[in-house]
DNA sequence: ACCTGAACACCGTTCAAGT
DNA sequence: ACCTGAACACCGTTCAAGT
């Protein structure tokens, strides 16, 4: 007999993204998301595999639903927002976003973000044997500077940070001449 | 009465240090260490207050027994020297490597770390209101990495990798001149 | 001073059953 | 097909007691 479904996959990450973000990641239990959404435990192992996969989920949602920027912009202003937009997401999901640099970079949502970056690169001109080590850098500085500042890990304030990611553009990306095709 | 010590806070450490490198962070419990040093789990509490802290101290002994490049060397082989041991260590200890991005760097672990990057970058003549916000940018970037390269973030080898990281160098630090005193 | 014992309020997950 | 119930083997931590 079909029943009507009470929950699906998209439900359980939702609520276990605000349980996260409201009350911390060591909060975030399966039963915790069972009791938000008013189930038993075991209803949700249809719909995530597990606590790792639950974890896994809410990184590729992040991922996922990214804004990315318009590509009508030159590129810099591309990567200059992607920057601001990833240090955003980390101030709104502070417990989750440290996960992003412990999970694979081969998710669709990793895809995802990656091509926004390569296609920028690839408009800055940059030789394309270079663009997957440029943007590795990029991302793995970006998501770094992001979860630290998310976790309070520097001891100084957010205009002292906005330098420091401009300096850090300044630096990567004002050499990028050096890989350009002429 | 006084008895004989059993444990004292670097035996749980190292214990601590040792599940978690075996079997990773997830079967890090105060009821296995306290099994590994054949205790109760309530007497780790006179030694660490509890799990947070059980994990701070594991990041703080990271930090401390970091091995610093000798101050004789040039500056930049002192940075160089310094990012492959943090690699290295990352490989290390996979596991507890990641919470070096969530723990504050006002520790006196992570001081120490700091002060012998601002002593390298002092050498190099940067500019002093410069360094800390260069330090900044050098171990998040490193930090990051390694965090990453040891989770298996990336989808390249090691060779990769390694090159990656002189890329990175050869951008920011061939930059210095530009803050550099004349 | 240092450690134990018993207890409380939690976990993730399996397995069989209900509709 | 979708969810429940009971159970198992775990957690971190408090509190009072033992030596």
């Amino acid at each position: 007999m079909a029943r009507p479904r009470r929950i699906d996959r998209d439900t359980v990450l939702v609520a276990a993204l605000a349980i996260a973000d409201a009350d911390g990641l060591d909060s975030l239990s399966m039963r915790a998301v069972a009791e938000r959404l008013e189930v038993t435990p075991m209803a949700l192992y249809r719909y995530v595999g597990g606590k790792q996969e639950l974890l896994d989920g809410l990184v590729e949602r992040l991922l996922l639903e990214w804004p990315l920027p318009q590509s009508g912009q030159p590129w810099r202003a591309q990567l200059t927002e992607m920057a601001a937009s990833m240090r955003a997401t980390a101030r709104r999901h502070p417990q989750v976003f440290p996960l992003l640099l412990q999970r694979s970079v081969a998710t669709a949502g990793a895809k995802r973000v990656r091509e926004a970056i390569y296609e920028a690169l690839r408009e800055a001109g940059v030789d394309s044997d270079s663009i997957p080590r440029i943007e590795r850098v990029l991302s793995t500085f970006i998501i770094g500077f992001a979860a630290s500042e998310a976790a309070g890990r520097f001891s100084v304030g957010r205009r002292e940070l906005d330098l420091d990611v401009a300096w850090f553009g300044e630096s990567v990306l004002g050499q990028l001449g050096v890989h350009t095709t002429p």
